[in-house]
DNA sequence: TAGCTTCTATAAGCGCCTGATATAAATGCC
DNA sequence: GGCATTTATATCAGGCGCTTATAGAAGCTA
């Protein structure tokens, strides 16, 4: 089973799909989508950026960001800021709150994650662990 | 690394985090909500339903579960059925496209997903298929 | 300055969810 | 048997989140 050959296919799928419900469950229920979430989580990491930018990155129709960072700024999560080289522009910031309910989420996945993790053999932890890092590669192959 | 020791949650919470996102990214675009097709996956595997048992597993409300099955019966996908004995029942049923459907979607995400391991190096495809079984052990730990 | 392009906002409409409420069928109690 | 209660589903009002089409303001260019 430890080869480097291609696995079943089916088998592989049929575990990941698995995997997939059980990581929407594991999300906190904020009440928040996971497009706003995924928005405020790329203002963090990449700092400000242009609405249209952002609805490039985060894979949504112009539209569709304009209203979401409407409701972000309604909800206090981020802020609409001007550009004073171009009238047109809209620069979305990560407010406070904002950064303050990404560290939350994180904090009660992690906490989450933990109580799971626990709750399994120590050599299931230990292969999962083991895996951790071609899983981050697994996910590196779809940045889109 | 390996060992079987607790490892630092909140790396293992930003690594979950992005697969969690790629697994998003890898679900194929077929118009259909995530409710949707959970709710004709536990169809398929657990057979025909009443309306509100449905709302239950899926974790909806019962007017949520009326619309979707609604939508579900427009597009032919599942049909609602009396129940002979019960005049007020109405007992939910996979269609064949629904199953069909089903199917398409699992073979799209196998396909997708051969591509991706296969774009991985030898030991780390090694590391993943090594985890699986602690991965679905992993996802037997969340609730239906 | 006139006209094109770019950036954001608005409008209309659908999917999908909620809570509150309506309706029909079954049940229980007298 | 008749009537109140409970149960199962449907409907309504409203909000989020997405789409396409379009409007409007600002910048650019000839």
């Amino acid at each position: 089973m430890a080869n480097g050959g291609n696995p079943d296919p089916t088998q592989l799928a049929i575990s990941f799909e698995r995997l997939f419900i059980s990581a929407v469950r594991l999300n906190p229920r904020t009440d928040i989508s996971l497009t706003a979430v995924s928005t405020l989580r790329t203002l963090e990491r990449d700092g400000p950026h242009r609405l249209s930018e952002l609805a490039v990155k985060e894979g949504v129709t112009q539209p569709a960001m304009t209203q979401l960072v409407s409701r972000l700024e309604r909800d206090g999560l981020a802020r609409r800021c001007t550009d004073p080289t171009d009238g047109r522009v809209v620069v979305v910031r990560l407010a406070d709150a904002g950064r303050d309910l990404l560290s939350a989420r994180r904090e009660a996945r992690a906490q989450r994650l933990s109580e799971l993790m626990g709750a399994l053999a120590d050599d299931d932890r230990a292969a999962i662990l083991a895996a951790l890092p071609a899983l981050d590669r697994l996910a590196d192959l779809l940045p889109p």
